[in-house]
DNA sequence: TTTT
DNA sequence: TTTT
């Protein structure tokens, strides 16, 4: 049934709140950004110097749903995905490439913060999602990390910003 | 002394020779296209879809030689690595990421095609590494990867093309 | 739903064909013993030891029917899974425990032969496996796998041997 | 290097405080008893069904250093190593086996609770924690998990119990 | 661009 | 008991 092996396992922080936005169908899609933090010797000095990557996860179905529930900025996390990259569009009509972590039902999200208090919340209402104007409002996440300027996948509300032009035409819901 | 987690495993084909380069300090780095097939079940035809999904491998090390040395073009393999987002300078100036499977001293690199029979060669010599010259020789691999358009990390020889823009401008050891 | 994580991943090679044996319901349970090898460096002496590790594999469903109809003796495979372990009751009335590696619906196997050219074949018949004498028959399994006085899990048919006293009292599909 | 892939993931708690030993060469080998816990649903009843799978963690080097020192009862961890089978004697001169997740410098360890604020201590004073009344104090951890009854591989001190019978016989650093 |  |  599958020849091959596409396996991703993160342990880190949110970067920032997750982005919970809806297929036409009513399935929730939510955005992470997620860092992963290590440190490695450098060879020059000797020093262990800390190395920060930046992740872009994307959760499916239940497990989006229950992510947009209760993560929030800071959040630790347990991911296990696998690696999808998309094809889209730059404003200058050039082909970009983004590569996410896909979480659905294959995968896992766990998380790791003791009785859900995850990050530190600082405005961001954990729970009813009361936060007037909603996501991607406003300046684009301001705590902007790795690859900020590509699109969210085309799960995105219509897409009222300029670019980097969303692709936007799903009909249905996302097929897998 | 690392506060997360950043892990990915893979087993997949390869789409094309391994592209090997060199640091200034002579250490290899090697480059894989990997393929990795699944196919999932499409919601609307129930029907099951195949779904080949393409990783850029770069290899550091003794790992990396061997790779250079014995993957070929169709090999199998199973990698283990972690995710690396590099950004880089698009001819138009503009920045472009790359997301890539590093395997390091750290990672794991396992052939599993039975005694070497890996790919079928065509051209590129499998064993006893004749082809005088070298990789990278006159055109700078035409059989172009996945997110061609990127850099192939500065590990490379001076580009002589045009761009995309390679960043070249590694004076030692890549640092990890 | 989960709030750990419990994952094994091997590839491997088997030491004997599949073991095959069917719930009260039908379905299949198959189990495998799996050798990993590696080798690390011997301390006292510099020099590079092999050390090959068996596992105990439980497939269940799907995958072992796959399981069981395409792999044999020496097939490389693919495996991820979960811990278990068992408890079960020696001849002597003592507590004894097995550990293994549970692939169900969750899990995966992948075969990593080309083309099914995994085992020699060696008079074990691929398909419908009648070897009329075969497993389980006469003595317990005598090309004794390791751990090999362990019980085959309550899986197995009508244990007529004397001990060590599988547990036997399914009645009932197996509860995952 | 290596022929084959041996890798275990769990995430999971600490059923008691780490149990430390040395080796001869005063290098620390530390035992975890990890508890993971999962749900399943129950094909009878249909019922979601806790599982708790109990695994025994053996670390050597720097990572059982920084598990002695400030993982306790209780403490939620990370920890990727390799599964590896042991044979030792019981009483009655039987072989028994015991299953293992090794981590050595090829594993990792993270310890996922925040500020360290770990499990409680009772008594065995870490390093900075003060804690309080504490958990489970009393008896050591009366809700021993699985295997207890297996010795501890031979890395412990001078086994005054009667059985089952350490090994105990290392006249230097285990090779690896 | 791979593989089955 | 496997494999390279």
């Amino acid at each position: 049934m599958a020849r091959g092996v596409n396996k991703v396992i993160l342990i880190g922080n949110l970067g920032q709140d997750p982005e919970t936005r809806y297929t036409p169908n009513g399935n929730a899609v939510v955005n992470l950004n997620l860092a992963t933090d290590e440190s490695y010797k450098d060879r020059q000095t000797g020093q262990m110097v800390p190395r920060t990557e930046w992740h872009r996860v994307v959760l499916f179905g239940k497990v989006a749903e229950v992510a947009g529930q209760y993560l929030r900025k800071g959040s630790k996390v347990y991911i296990e995905g696998r690696l999808q990259t998309r094809k889209w569009q730059g404003q200058d009509g050039q082909d970009r490439y983004t590569t996410e972590v896909v979480v659905d039902m294959n995968g896992q999200m766990q998380m790791l913060d003791s009785r859900g208090d995850s990050g530190m919340g600082q405005g961001s209402a954990p729970a009813g999602r009361p936060q007037s104007s909603g996501y991607g409002g406003g300046q684009p996440s301001q705590g902007a990390p790795a690859q900020s300027s590509a699109p969210s996948g085309g799960y995105s509300q219509p897409s009222q910003g300029s670019m980097p032009e969303p692709v936007d035409d799903f009909d249905d819901d996302i097929p897998f």
